[in-house]
RNA sequence: GCGCGCUUAGCUCAGUUGGUUAGAGCAUACGGUUUACAUCCGUAGGGUCAGAGGUUCGAGUCCUCUAGCGCGCACCA
C-alpha cells in the first residue's frame, strides 16, 4: 500500500467505518470467551435536529473507553439509541406545521403523531450517519428508541408497579405551566434567571376605614384571582386592618385581610396579595386559611374570567379583559389603576424569572390535576424512599461520580427534591397507562391503572373506558434507559424478594460507565439511579463521568451563541478529519470543566494525526522484512526506545484506567513526536538493522493511539500488516490486543545514558543556534571526560550525526582549549573551537549561567543548612539535594575556569 | 440567600496522593530543501501559579479570608 505524503482523512474514513461495521466486531457477541464485561449506554441524542459538538465530545470520550476495553479483550457493549424527547420534538414539528399555516389541533392527534413519526424517522437517520462519521464503534444491532414496543412496555410496567406501590399518585397541585408548550413541566425543567423587573405597589381600599392598604406585586394581572391580602401579625402598620375587608379594585372584589408570619415585613410594602391559584406560596396560604382559589388564566396564558362571573363583583368593569394575553392585561390593568389613583409607585427590582428550559417562555404557576411520583414515601421492600435510594447509591459508592465535586451537588439536589410531576399535556410520548370508567357512559368514575386497556371496569363492569390523554415526562422513559434497552422487564424475574436477571440484562447490567454532560445530571443521571434502584435494586452504572460543555471562543454555549462562532462537526470533519476533531475534544480537557474550542485547535491536532501517518510511512519505506536482531545486537537507541515504549504503555494504560484521558493523550503525543519521531527515527536513518524494532514500536504506538484516533491508526495498521508476512496479525487494529508493558524492557541505566546523549546534542545545537551557525555547517567538537571516554567513543558516530559534527576528539586529560565555546553535560566537558565564535557573547552567556547556578547553589545550601529540613524531610529528598549541591559546585568551578580562558 | 467552579506564559488549557529550576499546544523571534512529514525540523524568549494570611522542613497543590468572572440550587410577593 502506497501512502500519500499528507494524510487526507476524507479519502479513507467512510470506507474504514463501513469495513468495521461489516466485520461485526462492534457486537460483543463476537467475543464469547471474554470474561470481563464493559458496557456503556449511549446517551440517546434527541430525535430532533443534527449532531453538534456536545455530541461529538461524548462520542469521542465514550468511543475512547469502548475501544480501549475492546482491545483489552473485554466483552464490550456500547448500546446506541435515540430519545423521542417529547416536548422538544413536539414543538419542533409544531413549528414545521406553523410554516404551513396549520396547528396540531386542526389536524388532530392521529395526523399530528403521524407527522412526528415521519419527522423522527428522517432525523434519526441523519443522526445515525453522523454518529458513524465520528467513528463510534457502537453495536447497531442493539439500537433502541424510547418509543420502541419493548421500551414502551417497560414504561407502562414501571408506571403500574410504582402506582401499585403507592409511589405514583394523582393530585390537584400548583404545577409549572408553560403557556407556549401548553404543558406542565417538572421542577428541573424550569430555569431560573435573574432579570430586571417592576414591582408594582397597588393600593387596595380597606372597607372599614376608607383608608388604603398597599400590596406589592410583580404580576398585577393575577390580582383578579386574589382572594385575600396578607400581612405579618406583628406588623404595627397593619395591625388594625387584620380581620377586615380589603377591596381588590379590579372589579371591586371584597377579600379578607389575614395575618401570617410567612409575610416578610421588609419586602415591598409588607402586605401581600394572596392568589392561591397562581402562586405556590399563596396556594399554601389558601389551604391554611380556607381561601377560594380563583383560576384566572387559560392554558395559553391569556386571562380567563369565567370563574369570576358569578361572584359578587362588578364583572362588567373587567369583562373586556377576558381572553387578553397576560402581558397585555398587565399593561391595561396598570393603566387603569393609574387612572384610579391606586398605583402608588413602580419600583425597579432584580428578581428571578422562571422560564421553560425548552422555549424560554415565562412559566406560570397553575393549579392543576396531575400525576406525581412520590419521592419521600417509604417503599416497604427497600425500607427507604426513592430519595433515600438515590442518596444511598452515591453515598455508598455503588456509583462513583467523576469529578467528585459533583457528588456534593448531587446530594444537595436529591435531598431537596420534591415530588416529580410526570404528566404532560402534549401528544407525543408514552400515553399514561391510566383508564377512567366514564360516568357519562354509565360507569362509576373509577380510575384504573393497567398495562393493557381493560375490557371492562373492574368495579362496575361497565365498558366505556377512556385512556388518560396525557403523556409521560420524557425523562421518565429516559430514566429506564440502562435496563429497558437490555430487555427489562422480560429479562428480570422476581424470586423470593430478589431479582433474577437473564440475557443481556444479566450480562451487561449494571453498566460500567455513564458518560454525559454535567448539565443533565439531574434530568437524566439522577432519574436513572432512581429507576434502576427501584426496579432492579441495583445501580444503573458503576461510574458517572461528567464532561464539560463545549463553548465557542467567546466562552458561550455553542447552542446559545451567534451563528458565526458555531463550529459544525461535519464541516470540520470534512476539513481536518474525524481523528483531529476527536483529539481536540479529548486533549487539554478535564472532566466537568467547559472547553473553549477553536478551529485552530482542531488544525493543530490534525498535524499530530498527520505526524502519525508520516511515522508509519517512514517506517514502512524501510521495508520490514529484516532479520530480527539478537538481544545483544540492540543498540543504545534501540534499548532506549523499547524502554520508553514500555514506560509509555504503562503510563497511558494507567491514565485511561483512571479516566485521565487528556493526560494519556499528552504522554502519548510526547512519546510519539518528541521521542520516537525526533530521536529514534532520526537515528534509524544512520543505524541499520532496525526493522524489527521499528515494526514492533509502530504496532504498539498505533495500538495506543487507536482509541483516540481510530481512523488513521486503522489505515496505518492495515498498511503495516501488508508489508509484513506475519501470520498472527489481527483482522483490524480495532480488535488488536492492547499493548503490554514489558517490565524487563524498562532500563533506567539505558535511559540515563541516552539522556546524556540527548543533553550533549541539545547543548551543542543550542550553542550553534546562539552563534548562528547554520545547521548545514559541520563543526568540530572536543570532549573532555576523565571517566566516560569509552561511552563517548561508543557513541561518536551518533553524536556526529545528531549534532552535525565533522570531527570529534575525545580526551581524558590534558589542557583545555582556549577561545572555545564551553559546555558541560554531567561530567563531560564540551569545547567547540570555532573561528566564528563571538567571544564577548560567549562570555556573557557563561556569566549568566554562572550567576544562575550560584543563586541556585545558595538556596540549596541554605535548605541543607536548616536542621529542621534535614531532620524532617525524607532521606531520598535530602540525598537528592546533596547531590545537586555537588553538581552545582563542580559546574561553577568549571565555568569560572572557562571564563578565565576566554581572556 | 445557600452551594460549586474558575483565576497558572500573549491565547487555550494541563498539572493523581504536597517534594528537581511549574508544563503542553497555539502564537512570537531567529536559523533551516538533513534519504517520513513545511500539516516539517532545530533553537530561543515569555510565568511574583488572582491577592493576603495560615499549616508544613517544603505549597500551584492543603486550610481561612478577600476580589473578579462563571454556574447550579432556592417559594420573598
Amino acid at each position: 500500500m502506497k501512502l500519500k505524503a499528507t494524510y487526507t482523512a476524507s479519502d479513507y474514513e467512510n470506507n474504514v467505518y463501513a469495513q468495521w461495521e461489516e466485520s461485526g466486531y462492534f457486537n460483543p457477541d463476537k467475543f464469547p470467551k471474554s470474561k470481563r464485561v464493559f458496557t456503556i449506554s449511549m446517551p440517546p441524542p434527541n430525535a430532533t435536529g443534527t449532531l453538534h459538538l456536545g455530541h461529538a465530545m461524548f462520542l469521542a470520550l465514550q468511543d475512547l473507553m469502548i475501544r480501549y476495553h475492546r482491545m483489552k479483550g473485554d466483552k464490550t457493549l456500547w448500546l446506541p439509541g435515540t430519545d423521542h424527547a417529547a416536548i422538544a420534538t413536539h414543538s419542533k414539528v409544531e413549528q414545521l406545521l406553523a410554516q404551513e399555516g396549520k396547528t396540531r389541533q386542526e389536524i388532530g392527534r392521529e395526523a399530528f403523531l403521524q407527522r412526528i413519526h415521519e419527522y423522527v424517522e428522517h432525523s434519526r437517520n441523519t443522526i445515525r450517519n453522523q454518529i458513524r462519521k465520528m467513528g463510534a464503534s457502537c453495536d447497531w444491532s442493539r439500537e433502541r428508541y424510547t418509543l420502541d414496543d419493548g421500551l414502551s412496555m417497560a414504561v407502562s410496567e414501571m408506571f403500574v408497579r410504582m402506582f401499585n406501590d403507592g409511589l405514583i399518585y394523582r393530585a390537584q397541585k400548583i404545577v409549572n405551566w408553560c403557556p407556549h408548550c401548553l404543558s406542565t413541566l417538572s421542577d428541573v425543567e424550569v430555569e431560573h434567571s435573574q432579570e430586571k423587573g417592576s414591582l408594582f405597589y397597588i393600593k387596595y381600599p380597606v372597607k372599614e376605614t376608607g383608608e388604603y392598604i398597599t400590596v406589592a406585586t410583580t404580576r398585577p394581572e393575577t390580582m383578579l384571582g386574589d382572594t385575600a391580602v396578607a400581612v405579618h401579625p406583628a406588623d404595627e402598620r397593619y395591625k388594625k386592618c387584620i380581620g377586615g375587608i380589603a377591596v381588590q379594585p379590579m372589579g371591586n372584589h371584597e377579600i379578607p385581610i389575614i395575618a401570617d408570619e410567612y409575610v416578610e415585613r421588609e419586602f415591598g410594602s409588607g402586605a401581600l396579595k394572596v392568589t392561591p391559584a397562581h402562586d405556590v406560596n399563596d396556594f399554601e396560604l389558601g389551604r391554611k386559611y380556607h381561601l377560594t382559589s380563583l383560576n384566572i388564566l387559560r392554558e395559553n396564558g391569556s386571562l380567563d374570567l369565567s370563574s369570576l362571573k358569578n361572584r359578587p363583583i362588578d364583572f362588567e368593569s373587567i369583562a373586556d379583559l377576558d381572553g387578553m394575553d397576560r402581558y397585555k392585561a398587565r399593561e391595561v390593568i396598570v393603566e387603569r389603576l393609574k387612572e384610579k389613583g391606586l398605583l402608588e409607585k413602580i419600583e425597579e427590582i432584580d428578581h428571578t424569572l422562571a422560564t421553560c428550559y425548552r422555549c424560554d417562555t415565562v412559566i406560570e404557576p397553575y393549579i392543576s390535576l396531575q400525576w406525581f411520583v412520590a419521592v419521600d414515601k417509604k417503599i416497604e421492600k427497600y425500607g427507604a424512599s426513592l430519595k433515600g435510594l438515590m442518596h444511598d447509591t452515591v453515598l455508598s459508592k455503588k456509583t462513583q461520580i467523576i469529578p467528585q465535586r459533583f457528588e456534593k451537588i448531587y446530594f444537595q439536589w436529591v435531598d431537596n427534591l420534591r415530588d416529580w410531576c410526570i404528566s404532560r399535556q402534549i401528544w407525543f410520548g408514552h400515553q399514561l397507562p391510566v383508564y377512567y370508567c366514564l360516568e357519562s357512559g354509565g360507569g362509576c368514575g373509577e380510575t384504573i391503572v393497567s398495562k393493557e386497556k381493560p375490557k371492562v371496569c373492574n368495579i362496575c363492569k361497565k365498558s366505556v373506558l377512556r385512556q388518560d390523554e396525557d403523556t409521560l415526562d420524557t425523562w421518565f422513559s429516559s430514566g429506564l434507559w440502562t435496563f429497558s434497552t437490555l430487555g427489562w422487564p422480560r429479562n428480570a424475574k422476581e424470586k423470593r424478594g430478589s431479582i433474577e436477571k437473564k440475557g443481556d440484562l444479566a450480562q451487561f447490567h449494571p453498566t460500567s460507565v455513564l458518560e454525559t454532560g454535567y448539565d443533565i445530571l439531574f434530568f437524566w443521571v439522577a432519574r436513572m439511579i432512581l429507576m434502576s434502584r427501584y426496579a432492579l435494586g441495583e445501580q444503573p452504572f458503576d461510574v458517572v463521568y461528567l464532561n464539560g460543555l463545549v463553548l465557542d471562543i467567546h466562552g458561550k454555549k455553542m447552542s446559545k451563541s451567534r451563528e458565526e462562532s458555531i463550529i459544525d462537526p461535519l464541516t470540520v470533519i470534512e476539513k481536518y478529519g474525524t481523528d483531529a476533531l476527536r483529539l481536540s475534544l479529548l486533549v487539554g480537557i478535564s472532566p466537568g470543566n467547559d472547553l473553549r474550542l477553536s478551529e485552530e485547535k482542531i488544525a493543530s491536532y490534525r498535524n499530530v494525526v498527520n505526524k502519525l501517518w508520516n511515522i508509519t510511512r517512514f517506517i514502512l519505506e524501510f521495508g520490514l522484512e529484516g532479520e530480527a536482531p539478537r538481544k545483544h545486537q540492540l543498540t543504545l537507541a534501540d534499548q532506549w526506545i523499547l524502554s520508553r515504549l514500555s514506560q509509555t504503555i504503562a503510563s497511558v494504560t494507567n491514565h485511561i484506567e483512571g479516566f485521565r484521558f487528556s493526560q494519556a493523550a499528552e504522554e502519548l503525543r510526547a512519546f510519539t513526536c518528541d521521542e520516537l519521531a525526533d530521536w529514534y527515527l532520526e537515528i534509524a536513518k544512520i543505524e541499520k538493522g532496525k526493522q524489527m524494532v521499528l515494526a514492533h514500536v509502530l504496532e504498539a504506538v498505533l495500538s495506543l493511539w487507536h482509541p483516540f484516533t481510530p481512523f488513521v491508526t486503522e489505515i496505518a495498521y492495515q498498511a503495516l500488516k501488508k508489508s509484513r508476512t506475519e501470520k498472527k496479525a489481527s483482522p483490524f487494529l480495532m480488535v488488536h490486543a492492547w499493548p503490554h508493558a514489558d517490565e524487563k524492557e524498562i532500563k533506567e541505566e539505558v535511559e540515563n545514558e541516552f539522556a546524556t546523549i540527548q543533553h550533549i546534542v541539545g547543548a551543542i545545537r543550542s550553542a550553534r543556534s546562539e552563534n548562528t551557525i547554520s545547521p548545514k555547517q559541520k563543526i568540530q567538537a572536543i570532549f573532555f571526560t576523565p571517566t566516560r571516554a569509552d561511552f563517548m567513543k561508543a557513541h561518536e558516530e551518533l553524536l556526529k550525526y545528531l549534532a552535525r559534527l565533522d570531527f570529534v576528539t575525545i580526551v581524558e586529560k590534558g589542557e583545555r582549549p582556549a577561545n572555545a565555546i564551553y559546555l558541560k553535560v554531567e561530567d563531560i566537558e564540551i569545547y567547540l573551537p570555532l573561528g566564528l565564535m563571538k567571544i564577548e557573547e560567549e562570555r556573557d552567556r557563561l556569566s549568566t549561567e554562572l550567576q544562575k547556578k550560584q543563586e541556585l547553589l545558595v538556596s540549596l545550601q541554605g535548605r541543607l543548612a536548616d536542621s529542621t529540613f534535614t531532620s524532617k524531610a525524607p532521606k531520598h529528598i535530602i540525598e537528592r539535594e546533596q547531590k545537586k549541591v555537588k553538581d552545582y559546585e563542580h559546574s561553577i568551578q568549571k565555568i569560572k575556569e572557562q571564563l578565565a580562558l576566554l581572556k
